[in-house]
DNA sequence: GGCCGAAATGATACTTTGTTGCAAAAACCC
DNA sequence: GGGTTTTTGCAACAAAGTATCATTTCGGCC
């Protein structure tokens, strides 16, 4: 797809001199020790596999295609089946530690800011995806949601537009 | 998909004696004609097969993949290719009168209450889906997009979850 | 009516994304 | 250490979506 090379040459053109990189990679390295906690407190295993699936995610900021995280993992071998990313997506997904950009048919590492409603802020041009979590929105949601009398599951908005930067 | 299977199935199952199914079928009409409305103000055509996929969307009131489309398309002889299905489905969402459910990959109708923003309440274990257009939540998003200075293009939210009869 | 360019459809092959089923290996429990 | 559960490996497969080019249809124009 266009939009996973987009990505890519985004990523090698802002790999250099990438200005939020810094002080972004002590923030993924702090999100993958909560989740590390958060793994051991549900009693489950952050395997070798999964983790290094969560790290590159949590590097990455970007959301990453099952295909892109393995080539992303094989750089040198070769790489891990279709199936054993996806198994490691759907674990990661339902300790709720990454999220499925449904949109993008692609994968992102959250952070844990233990709100209701998250939202993401999906930019069409630069790829960039921003985590936010309004009270605001959540309390509209319930609100709303109340009125339909529906019960959500899954709280996770996907919203795509034109970021500050574009 | 297992997904699809259930919604034939719960459709087959519902499809004699489905008590919502009256009136809604007047709604469908009342949107069809509204659809060749907006067509007709666009300078667009709405084409046969285009009239078909969105016929086929109303009638079924619930998210259909493209390659359902095309089976439902052709009861009697051969099928539609699909990249004709998707080409209708592309046409139809640029004139607003379809949406892609990315969450289901599928495709769904919509009804053109003018407002800003709509929401899709998707229940995960009927495959219903219905549409709403709250104000609140136009006024949240606008609110929390202004602060992030995020400019959104597209205003179509996704909530699974389990719907009042569920 | 007949012609021409643009829009729409057909046909075919292909890419990307995600799944199924079963076997091997590792981790956990006692 | 033995048995069970969980995780990973492997191979084939299914579903969703796209690219390319040929053919037809539509709309305007003379």
């Amino acid at each position: 797809m266009a939009r996973l090379a987009a990505y890519k040459q985004h990523h090698e053109q802002s790999e250099g001199a990438c200005a939020h990189a810094i002080g972004q990679s002590e923030k993924a390295e702090r999100a993958l020790a909560q989740s590390e906690a958060i793994c051991r407190a549900h009693g489950v295993r952050l395997t070798p596999i999964r983790r290094k699936v969560l790290e590159t995610l949590y590097a990455t900021r970007r959301p990453l295609g099952a295909y892109d995280l393995a080539e992303a993992l094989a750089p040198d071998g070769r790489r891990l089946a279709p199936v054993t990313i996806y198994r490691a997506l759907e674990f990661l997904i339902e300790q709720g530690l990454a999220h499925r950009l449904a949109s993008q048919n692609a994968y992102i590492a959250t952070f844990h800011d233990d709100h209701e409603t998250t939202a993401f802020l999906i930019c069409e041009e630069c790829g960039d995806v921003n985590e936010i979590n309004p009270d605001a929105l959540s309390s509209t949601l319930a609100g709303l949601v109340q009125a339909e009398a529906f019960r959500p599951h899954a709280r996770f908005l996907e919203i795509t537009g034109k970021c500050s930067q574009c």
